[in-house]
DNA sequence: CGCATCTTTTCACTGACTGCAAACTTGTAT
DNA sequence: ATACAAGTTTGCAGTCAGTGAAAAGATGCG
């Protein structure tokens, strides 16, 4: 077949099957999120999804091992940078403020995309089945992590649970607050950040109990402690 | 069939219906992670695990709603009753500490029965997409504590995040230490309990860096702090 | 063109899961 | 005891997810 008149713009680098295939995988993902989005996880099937994309029912599961799989965004390129930017922290920072700075400046970059960031998070929360695809993922996200906060603090990952630890809590207090967040009508997207940073500073205080709003029955009012950095 | 001669020495409040019940949803629960500790998730379907339990497969659907389903490790009235645990600490005493008590008690009175906890935690490691099944149900224990936590300290679940990210940073403590406890050759079953507290007093100070071991670097080596945990 | 290679499709199959109606068990009022 | 209401288990028939294997169709290349 020769090349058609109009020359691609694009330099060619890959050939046309790479293309196809490229092309295809893309089809199909859109057609499952714009299914998915429309009728909700279980009123699709998988048949339809291939129809929609054009493809057979089998290509569906040569492209996605699961219907889920789909859906899922997961970026192994991201668990990279995100530890590199870990350990660009300054050497003395105390590990929970160090990541925590980087979990909320993720947060706040992937923010500036509300659209697909919220849908993405409202899918999370009405389908929690989805959160099974992603398992795996974050768990290794968490052990990489975990290994750098172990070269920063000269411990060993394997032998001392610190690591592990701090992560882990940092992360619970990440998707907790988002949680949270996502609940409440929330005045503002960009509350969202201070909500991530008060977290972390209540963790940083060994999570004490906050002063409860004044009640009725006895006041004792506690001096609110005075907020300041992680 | 007449009851045999034991008399049941339970004050049988729950009629014959319901004691069936229960003694039919533990069965089908306790074959399911029997073969699957045995054999792996995929190597076991529901019909032999219908059978194990002397049941139809569709009964096992009456009880269940999925394969992975049957495998978790909480169930409503479980729920419950840690709630009305952590209801009955002391009120003053200070929610993290609180939360972990009922958290460890629970771990403890589990491990009685080591042979089945070991598979189940074994099971999530090998299999991470049950986190999937689990997240919706520990999403709502979650909740449930945290509403708890906020009757305690006089907060509102829905207004303040303090309860949730209590709970949700106890929960990860528990998950990380269990993680960390199982990927180290643990010497004692009995030390997991220490671990967990030993998170906890880390959370409880701020999650300030302990001090790290002497470094492999110089060939000096300092003598081995005695260190009793961990 | 002709051949090796890769992709898609078809087909047949296993297993998860559901709705329905029949059969059976238990609680209870008579 | 008996009978009836209500709950539970089961078999059956069917849909959908997911896999293996081999035929059929593209594509790359000499």
């Amino acid at each position: 077949m020769g090349m058609s008149a109009g020359a691609v713009a694009e330099p060619t680098e890959l050939g046309l099957r790479e293309r196809k295939k490229r092309q295809t995988r893309d089809a199909i993902r859109e057609a499952a999120v714009r299914l998915v989005a429309d009728r909700g996880l279980e009123r699709v099937t998988v048949d339809e999804i291939a129809q929609a994309a054009n493809v057979s029912p089998r290509t569906f599961f040569n492209y996605f091992r699961s219907k889920e799989d789909a859906l899922a965004g997961i970026d192994k390129d991201e668990i990279e940078e995100t530890c590199a930017a870990l350990r660009a922290r300054p050497a003395d920072e105390p590990p929970l403020s160090a990541v925590a700075a980087i979990l909320v400046g993720r947060l706040e970059r992937k923010m500036l995309d509300p659209q697909i960031q919220q849908a993405r998070v409202q899918m999370h929360q009405s389908h929690p089945q989805l959160f099974g695809v992603h398992a795996a993922t974050w768990r290794n996200f968490e052990r990489r992590l975990a290994e750098v906060i172990a070269e920063r603090t000269g411990l060993s990952a394997d032998e001392d649970p610190y690591p592990a630890t701090v992560v882990a809590v940092a992360m619970a207090v990440v998707r907790s607050t988002i949680s949270h967040w996502q609940a409440t009508e929330n005045p503002s997207a960009a509350t969202l950040s201070e909500n991530l940073r008060a977290g972390f500073d209540s963790v940083a205080r060994g999570l004490t109990p906050p002063a409860p709003p004044p009640e009725p029955s006895g006041p004792s009012p506690a001096e609110r402690s005075p907020t300041g950095a992680v």
